[in-house]
RNA sequence: GGCAGCGUAGCUCAGUUGGUGAGAGCGCCGGAUUCAUAACCCGGAGGUCGGCAGUUCAAGUCUGCCCGCUGCUACCA
């Protein structure tokens, strides 16, 4: 009677200047998940917010002139309003300075002190104001300042300054031989593959304590019982899949997966688990670490002015053009690149060339030969058999790669079903049968809308509104889009409505 | 420095435990066709499978070395 659950996170996004590709890119790759398993029968969570603590967003505030709550509240709207826009399907746009979230982690805290996880010491270092991290000397690299002056850079070429605080620590040493077991009974937890060999050897060659809190500034929530002290922000915000999820015992937890980006999947496999394990709470199922997106092969960057907005790219090619387009193209787990001309090719190639083309010719058909209406199946013969043959081995890799999480097979598979069954079409010819066979026609005809239904329906965690219009103009009922209806064929003589092109193709100039 | 991975047609990549003449998609060229968004369908173009040397009857597919690239990590300070 109940449904299987599905818990899904994004990372949360650190509000200290507008949302990037990346966020994006994250955020349709997990909406797609998330689609993907509704239609497949679970009841799902999908999380997703932004990270709203520390020194970045403090000295951001100050900069600005503002309160750091009035700088994140005003900060975080481009957020949800790119979410919006993208079509995420987000349960809750969790903040970490939400009031439920400050008191969670404030008991999570607790907890892992009861266990003797936690211990006063001092810290002190090369601290990136800008990274927010310390860095070992032999990390630094030497630099000229404007005043031709010699000064030491983090790794990341940020200024680093000699910091020395008092500081919580978590016993994270303590957590080695754990976590190694959790790797090696559960090769699963840490995907792709490369990400976990890396994740496994750094666990292996040794762990150092944790520092987990600090003095040095206030935006932060505050220690239980040492209010001199804020926690470190990777503490604060690990903690949202919990708030997330209901609580420290939150109904939804444990996470079945985090996708994340392939930076912090330290933090989520190694740190994230050994807090869990401290305050005896279950840890999550998987942790994926999805790639880079790069502009024509290069990083984003500001100095090399090539940064895109990604409302800008949803406005210009459509929302669902460029979310079939990210998770077609790239590889789920690895790095991508993306141009305004691959996202025109692969898109008018797939979408107006393959499963545009494929209703729009198949749904004229009907409409001009058969009033609209949708024409009746034949007995199968040899053509029908390897078209079905063709949908059966496509389907079943579609669902392998599914729940797998490679998204860009997925799509694969679609477009095998897409070349199978324009190639039924054109095998059959009913435009010719039209003059000749009219029942084999509508048979023809009856066969590619049926296999048009099943392209699109498991199309539609990639583009939900395309796939929606889609379906309209097939005739399938808005209760029978689900996964459990794959095998129900749309009733003949239903009445079509008149078909439109969904995906026009589209060129580059302007 | 260590560990791991990668380098295959213009582009993005597949290529199980080594074995019929090395593949797919896109792009490109030609043919066919007109139901369709000049799209679909059919065919082609030919890349010393990073380099060198080995193992083997036989190597993108195993071994060694070299070149280039990437990720993780370490040390020298």
């Amino acid at each position: 009677m109940s449904k299987p659950r599905f818990y899904v996170t994004t990372a949360i996004a650190y509000p200290n200047g507008r949302p990037h590709m990346g966020h994006a890119y994250e955020a349709i790759a997990t909406d797609v998940i998330a689609r993907f398993k509704r239609l497949d029968g679970h009841d799902v969570r999908f999380l997703t917010g932004t990270d709203e603590h520390g020194l970045k967003i403090d000295q951001a505030a100050r900069a600005a002139g503002m309160n750091p709550q009035a700088y994140v509240d005003q900060m975080v709207a481009p957020f949800r309003a790119l979410d919006e826009q993208l079509g995420i399907s987000f349960d809750r746009f969790i903040r970490t300075t939400d009031a439920d979230h400050k008191a969670l982690v404030q008991a999570l805290w607790q907890r892992m002190a009861a266990n003797g996880d936690l211990y006063l010491g001092r810290y002190e270092g090369w601290y990136s104001v800008r990274d927010e991290a310390y860095y070992d000397e032999a990390e630094l690299v030497e630099a000229q300042d404007a005043a031709g002056a010699t000064i030491k850079l983090s790794p990341q070429g940020t200024p680093v300054e000699w910091t020395v605080e008092e500081s919580w620590f978590f016993k994270l040493s303590a957590y080695q031989e754990r976590l190694l077991t959790l790797y090696d009974s559960n090769p699963a937890f840490i995907q792709p593959q490369s990400r976990f060999n890396e994740m496994r050897a750094f666990v292996a060659g040794g762990l150092s304590d944790l520092s987990v809190s600090r003095t040095s500034f206030s935006w932060g929530i505050p220690v239980p019982g040492d209010e001199r002290h804020v926690m470190y922000v990777w503490l604060d915000a690990l903690a949202n899949y919990l708030t997330g999820a209901g609580g420290l015992d939150g109904e939804w937890w444990p996470a079945d997966l985090h996708i994340v980006g392939k930076d912090v999947v330290r933090f989520h496999t190694v740190y994230w688990p050994a807090f869990l394990m401290s305050a005896g709470i279950a840890l999550p199922k998987t942790v994926f670490g999805h790639g880079f997106l790069l502009n024509r092969g290069e990083k984003m960057s500001k100095t090399l002015g090539n940064v895109v907005d990604p409302a800008d790219m949803a406005t210009r090619f459509g929302v669902d053009r460029l979310r079939w387009y990210l998770c077609r193209e790239v590889p789920f787990g690895e790095d991508g690149s993306y141009s305004d001309e691959a996202i025109v090719e692969r898109t008018n190639a797939d979408l107006a060339n393959g499963i545009g083309n494929l209703a729009q010719r198949s749904l004229s058909m009907v409409a001009k030969n058969l009033g609209g209406l949708m024409p009746v199946r034949g007995q199968p013969g040899d053509s029908e058999l390897r078209l079905k043959e063709a949908f059966h081995a496509g389907t079943e890799a579609y669902f392998a790669a599914m729940n797998a999480l490679a998204l860009h097979k997925a799509l694969d598979a679609i477009m095998g079903m897409v070349t199978a069954a324009n190639g039924y079409f054109a095998e059959n010819a009913p435009w010719a049968l039209a003059k000749t066979d009219t029942v084999r026609m509508a048979e023809v005809l009856a066969a590619t809308l049926d296999a048009t239904r099943r392209i699109v329906l498991l199309a539609q965690p990639f583009m939900p509104a395309s796939t929606a219009a889609l379906l309209d103009q097939l005739g399938v009922a808005t209760d029978a889009r689900d996964f459990s209806g794959f095998n129900t064929p749309v009733e003949a003589g239903t009445q079509l409505p008149a078909p439109a092109g969904v995906f026009p193709r589209v060129t580059l100039d302007g």
